[in-house]
DNA sequence: TATCATTTTGACAACGTTGTCATTTCGATT
DNA sequence: AATCGAAATGACAACGTTGTCAAAATGATA
């Protein structure tokens, strides 16, 4: 049969609640008898029911990671990163799939957020980004951490892990330039996504940097998406001046860009250099292989969870620690796309 | 403030058990109370404390999903699929990583298990076909519903949803044997996946069926990857007689397959035809966009999801309701890369 | 109308934790 | 040794549901 904690408490000589007072780490137990304590729960195998336990509690144990990204490789990192740090600190992860263009998206995050009685909530772009979002968490008073393109810290309510796209971006354009590049593209991703208008700048201001006119013509507006990259890298290519090199907004749509060479027989890199952003799995997969930016998205995931269940904690204990936002920047790869190995 | 059982019952001017009663769906409500129940459980917008709900409840309303599979595409299908099934019956989704390959596999899922106080689990491959897994969960008595390649069924413990590999994959081989192709070559996937021997068994019966000779030299051992679709392609391109098709027993070994030629340079489909297996998203992001067999993912997980929560349901009440196993066919779905459209 | 079986309802004790507050223990100070 | 304050522990009532079993309402039958 399964142990409780009267168990426990039996098997250590002690009560309930000075096991209760070990597991949830409270500091005002002797180290003697915390000894004692966790010798019994090994030796019953105890495992904190969860169910008791957020019934009891007056904050759950439980927090939400509600996700819309079209990207699976994306959506499995930050998962699996998130329970990595949910696991070792007691917590439950819900996750929440959603379509974040969807008018009843507020109401609907509000309803998980009730429906599972949250702790708090991990959110990623492009849900991290959207204000009516964010507002409304705040209004039911929800901590939630988000994840996010940008440079600087945006002022909002909770901590955020900002991801420098904009520096990246200027990694990537600046190693195009100097493969002598001239005439870089530009595609760009979702108009309404924060990542989209860092890198964008990223690359604005490298090119000015090394003294390259920025051409209006050579940037073009796409989606995050295999088939924008196809389209935009067929108007590219079918210019009477065509870019030497692409730089897609990510690795999706360099990916389309790639196809739209092979169909209008452009070799890669001889004729045109293709860039993309992300370093998605598939971007090893493509031939040539693509250049790229890559962020590490399960760490990232972990550290945004530390900061989340830091934040619920010391706001529990009624501490006024202060959470300090995270920093990541994503590094160049570079692969055959943009330059031939030897 | 949050509505509880308790408000409810006063504004429907019922007893607690009985709003219970119909939360749970349970058959003894007069249809008169059960309306007012309704009513009232729509105007207080309650939702019942899931937390309270398991732990007075003897048996738990949460299920699992535990998955080690590299396509990050198939585990999110599944998880959505597997979600919606479990929200629209009052269930939670708990998730769990892992590594099949893992010695102590066993001892993970048990303790997953006994953790989360599951009610059940749903199982894909390779998960679903490991003997030990499954012995393991009969032995605790945990139900289990298994996804898993096959077209009848093997005796088991619990109810199955069954992929029929070997007929699609004779779909494929046979649209490869009409596009005049005499020389076929396989690469298979891993070697203890069920997948892999249908698939294969599939391709075999195919060019039985039309009189072709099966040349050993033509399969080749691979696993389920990108780098060993390149390596057995490179290995049959060099072949004094190539094969005029390779047919990879899934998308990523067909992408593989895919880069191997143009290396070689082969031309795709002219010098060689290239077939995959699953319909991964990226096979149609390839050049030349990839034949392959597609599978509902979601649809097949929401079943298998319906099928888990029945036995569950059933068991608990003591009902000898036999649950049916269910099946699936993937369809053939013709890309550039076996034939040229006009 | 009286009786009985059946259906429908309700009272109350679980479930395994945590929160609150009272009590005990301990060490330092007089 | 007596006193005090702080640290460590414990007793007991929550938390919001479901299970059990008894009570009330209903409908059928005599």
């Amino acid at each position: 049969m399964k142990a409780t904690i009267k168990d426990v408490a039996k098997l250590a000589g002690v009560s309930i609640k000075t096991v209760s007072r070990v597991i949830n780490k409270e500091d005002s137990v002797k180290p003697d008898t915390e000894k004692k304590v966790q010798a019994a729960i090994v030796e019953l195998n105890y495992q904190p029911n969860s169910s008791a336990r957020n019934l009891a509690a007056t904050q759950s144990f439980a927090i939400g990671y509600i996700y819309d990204n079209p990207n699976a490789y994306y959506v499995i990192d930050m998962q699996n990163g998130i329970l990595k740090e949910c696991l070792s600190n007691g917590f439950e992860l819900i996750i929440h799939p959603c379509d974040a263009s969807d008018k009843n998206i507020v109401a609907e995050v509000k309803d998980m957020v009730r429906r599972s009685q949250l702790a708090g909530l991990v959110l990623s772009p492009p849900l991290s980004e959207m204000p009516e979002v964010l507002s409304a968490l705040d209004e039911i008073n929800m901590h939630y951490v988000r994840i996010l393109s940008g440079a600087n810290d945006k002022k909002t309510g909770g901590p955020c892990v900002l991801i420098n796209d904009r520096s990246a971006s200027e990694k990537i354009t600046e190693h195009l330039i100097k493969l002598a590049h001239k005439r870089i593209a530009f595609i760009t991703g979702d108009k309404d996504h924060q990542s989209t208008d860092e890198r964008l700048q990223g690359y604005q201001s490298a090119l000015k940097k090394h003294q390259l006119k920025a051409e209006k013509s050579l940037i073009i507006d796409g989606r995050y998406s295999f088939e924008a990259g196809v389209e935009g890298a067929k108007k590219l290519l079918a210019l009477k001046k065509p870019p030497s090199a692409i730089f897609a907004c990510n690795d999706e749509i360099a990916a389309g860009a790639l196809f739209a060479a092979r169909l209008m027989n452009f070799d890669v890199p001889k004729d045109v250099a293709i860039a993309g952003f992300e370093d998605n799995p598939f971007s090893r997969q493509t031939w040539p292989k693509l250049t790229t930016a890559a962020q590490p998205t399960g760490l990232i995931a972990r550290q945004a969870t530390s900061l989340l269940l830091r934040t619920i904690k010391s706001k529990r204990k009624g501490d006024k620690e202060k959470i300090d936002n995270q920093y990541f920047e994503p590094e160049l790869v570079v692969r055959e796309s943009t330059q031939l190995s030897e």
